[in-house]
DNA sequence: GCCGTTTTCGGCCCGACTGTTTTCAGTCG
C-alpha cells in the first residue's frame, strides 16, 4: 500500500471523528500523522513489515498510531474506521466538501433527518427543511444549493497532478511487457490542462496486445468496463478515475497520438484543412482523397508537416489561433522548464511550512537555482503563526547575514503578506521596504462583491513594495471558485506598477489560469512563476505544472520575471 | 493521539465573520 492510500484512510476516518465530535486533538493527531505519511519519503508499509524498523521513529506516530498502520498493512483498514463506517456511511465524507456545512451541522443533519449524501441534502434544501433546523435558514439552503452544483460540476474530474502520476505508474508497468515498443499518454493530460478527467494511454509494438492482458490484470485496477482487439477501460485505484488503453500499429501511431491528444476543436479546425487540400485526417493516418495515398501517420510532426505548418505543443493545441499562427510561422518559442533561475514564493516553519530556511535553500541548490526567495505569512494568517513587523524586519536581517556566507545561491528576504479587506497591506509599508520582495496575496474576505474586490487588489497594487501578486484568483482547483473581480482592470494597473503576476505552480491552484495568462500576456503583464512550496520537495515537484500552465498561455522565457540571472533579477525588483 | 518532559500528565496555532440569534455556535482560513 502506497504512502497516500494509507494518508488517506487516516485522513477520511479524522473527518468522520470530527463529525463523530470526538476530541479534537486526537483528531488532530490523525491528520498530522496522515500529512506526515503523504509527505514521507520511504514507503511506510515497508518500515511497518521491516522487524528491524520501529514506524514510531516517524514524527507524530506514537504507539496508538503504529498498531493503526500494522492493522493498515495487514488488512487494508483499522478497527476505528471499521466502527467509524458502521455509523457514518462513506458518502457522508462528501458532505463535507459542500461549502456552508460543517461537521457539526453534518452530525446533526444526519441525527434529524438522516441526511447521509448529497442528494439527501439537496432534497432537504428543496423542501425548506434545512431551516428548521437550529442556526439555520434560508440563507444557508441557497448557499448549500450553489455549493452542491458547484461540486457536482467538478465531480468526475482529478488534478493534472494526480493524472500524471496515475499515467506514469502505468506507463512504468506496461513498459515491462515484452515487445511493448512505445506507451505514452495522450488527452487533456498531454495537453497538461489544470484537471482531466480520464486518461488515453496509446501503445506500440508487437507486445501491444499482450500489454492490454496485463492492463486489466493490473492489482490496482477496480472494474474492466470493457476489453476488445485493441481497446481497454479500466476504472483505476481507489479513486476509479477512468484510464483507456489503445494498442496500435506503428504506420498510424503519430496519427493516433495527434488524434487522441485532440483538443476535438483543435482537431476539427485540422481536418477542415485537410480537406481544402484534399486530404482527410483521422485517427489511422492523413490519406489523399483522390488514389487513398496515406501520406502521414507515423509522427506527429510527418502531419503537421503534410499539412503545411510546424508541429505544434499540445499545450497550445485549444483552436485558440494556434493553428493560424503555425501556418504564418509565429507560433511562440516556448517557455522551458530548464529557463527557470529561481523561485520566488514559499514557506518554512516560520509559519506554516514543512521544511526549514536551510532544507528549502538546499532543494534550491540541488535544482540548480541562482536564487530563491523565502515568503513566509504574515500576521493577519494567525492560524499559521504569521510574521509581525517585528519578526519580518529580524527576518530581513538574518537573510542579510546569510548571504553574506557565500552560499552559490542568492536568497531573497520575503513575505506573503496578506492584502487586507480594505485593499492595504497587512504589515507597515516601512517595514516591507526592508524586505528584498514581497509577494501580495489574498486569503480572507473572498466573498466580496466584484467591485469591492476590484478595488480591494488594485488598491493593493499601488503599494509601493508589493512586486508580485500572488494567486491573483483565490482559486482551489476542484474546491473554490476564484473570487470575482475585473482581471483585465487589475492586470492593466499590475503592469502599470511594474507588478508581476503570480502563476502559482501549486497544482492545487494553478492560479492564474491558462486563459488568463493569455489575456494578461496581451496586455503587457510580466509573470513570476512560484511553486508557493510548503515542503522542500515541492520546489522540484510544482515548478513543472507552472511552467505547463505558462506554455498553455504561450508565455516565453522573456515573460517570466524569475528566468532572469539572478544580477538581473535584483535591477527588476529593486526600490523606486 | 502525540510529545516531552519540571518523566506519566498537561498542552496541543488563533482570530474573525456569518447568519442566526438576541448573545453566540459554527465555519473558514
Amino acid at each position: 500500500m502506497q504512502n497516500r492510500e494509507i494518508a488517506r484512510l487516516l485522513a477520511e476516518v479524522a473527518d468522520l471523528m470530527e463529525i463523530g465530535a470526538e476530541d479534537g486533538f486526537r483528531i488532530r493527531s490523525y491528520r498530522n500523522a496522515a500529512s506526515v505519511i503523504e509527505g514521507y519519503p520511504e514507503s511506510i508499509a515497508d518500515i511497518v513489515r521491516n522487524p528491524e524498523r520501529k514506524v514510531t521513529d516517524v514524527p507524530g506516530i506514537g504507539k496508538g498510531i503504529a498498531a493503526i498502520l500494522k492493522d493498515v498493512v495487514e488488512r487494508g483498514t483499522f478497527d476505528k474506521r471499521d466502527q467509524m463506517l458502521e455509523k457514518y456511511p462513506p458518502s457522508a465524507l462528501e458532505l463535507l466538501k459542500i461549502q456552508g456545512l460543517g461537521p457539526k451541522s453534518i452530525a446533526l443533519l444526519f441525527e434529524h433527518h438522516q441526511v447521509g449524501s448529497i442528494d439527501d441534502l439537496e432534497r432537504l434544501c428543496k423542501e425548506q427543511k434545512l431551516r428548521d433546523m437550529p442556526r439555520m435558514g434560508a440563507k444557508l439552503e441557497e448557499k448549500v444549493l450553489r455549493s452542491i452544483a458547484q461540486y457536482r460540476q467538478r465531480a468526475g474530474r482529478f488534478l493534472l497532478s494526480f493524472g500524471q502520476r496515475t499515467a506514469a505508474e502505468l506507463i512504468d508497468y506496461l513498459k515491462q511487457t515484452p515487445g511493448l515498443e512505445k506507451v505514452e499518454a495522450a488527452g487533456s493530460l498531454r495537453r497538461g490542462r489544470d484537471t482531466v478527467g480520464d486518461l488515453d494511454l496509446l501503445a506500440t509494438g508487437p507486445g501491444a496486445e499482450t500489454a492490454l492482458d496485463r492492463f486489466t490484470t493490473h492489482a490496482r485496477v477496480h472494474e474492466v468496463l470493457g476489453r476488445g482487439a485493441n481497446k481497454a477501460s479500466v476504472r483505476f485505484g481507489l479513486e476509479g478515475l477512468q484510464v483507456d488503453l489503445r494498442a496500435l500499429p506503428n504506420e498510424s501511431y503519430g496519427a493516433a497520438l495527434q488524434y487522441f491528444t485532440g483538443s476535438k476543436e483543435h482537431n476539427v479546425n485540422l481536418r477542415g484543412r485537410a480537406l481544402k487540400m484534399g486530404l482527410t485526417l483521422n485517427e489511422y493516418g492523413l490519406v489523399r482523397l483522390e488514389d487513398g495515398v496515406r501520406v502521414a501517420g507515423e509522427t506527429e510532426e510527418g502531419i503537421y508537416e503534410a499539412l503545411g505548418m510546424p508541429w505544434i505543443p499540445p499545450e497550445l493545441r485549444e483552436n485558440c489561433g494556434e493553428i493560424e499562427a503555425a501556418l504564418e510561422g509565429r507560433l511562440p518559442k516556448l517557455l522551458q522548464l530548464s529557463d527557470m533561475r529561481g523561485d520566488l514564493h514559499m514557506h518554512t516553519t516560520a509559519t506554516d511550512g514543512r521544511g526549514t530556511l536551510e532544507e528549502m535553500v538546499e532543494a534550491a541548490q540541488a535544482l540548480g537555482y541562482e536564487y530563491i526567495a523565502i515568503t513566509d505569512h504574515s500576521k493577519a494568517l494567525a492560524m499559521s503563526n504569521g510574521l509581525d513587523e517585528t519578526r519580518s524586519v529580524a527576518f530581513a536581517k538574518h537573510v542579510r547575514e546569510l548571504n553574506g556566507k557565500g552560499l552559490g545561491i542568492r536568497i531573497l528576504s520575503g513575505l506573503e503578506c496578506d492584502i487586507k479587506r480594505d485593499g492595504s497591506m497587512d504589515l507597515a509599508e516601512d517595514a516591507l521596504a526592508e524586505l528584498d520582495i514581497v509577494v501580495g496575496s489574498v486569503h480572507s474576505f473572498m466573498n466580496m462583491e466584484t467591485v469591492e474586490m476590484t478595488d480591494r487588489l488594485l488598491r493593493a497594487v499601488e503599494s509601493p513594495n508589493l512586486r508580485i501578486l500572488g494567486h491573483p484568483t483565490g482559486r482551489i482547483l476542484l474546491n473554490r471558485e476564484g473570487y470575482p473581480f475585473d482581471f483585465e482592470g487589475v492586470a492593466s494597473a499590475a503592469v502599470r506598477r511594474g507588478v508581476c503576476l503570480e502563476i502559482n505552480a501549486s497544482p492545487e491552484r494553478l492560479d492564474l489560469s491558462a486563459a488568463m495568462v493569455r489575456t494578461a500576456k496581451a496586455l503587457g503583464a510580466r509573470f513570476a512563476i512560484s511553486t508557493d512550496s510548503h515542503h522542500p520537495r515541492s520546489l522540484r515537484v510544482n515548478m513543472p505544472f507552472g511552467v505547463l500552465t505558462a506554455r498553455r498561455g504561450w508565455l516565453q522565457a522573456s515573460d517570466v520575471l524569475n528566468t532572469l540571472p539572478v544580477n538581473e533579477l535584483m535591477q527588476a525588483i529593486r526600490k523606486p
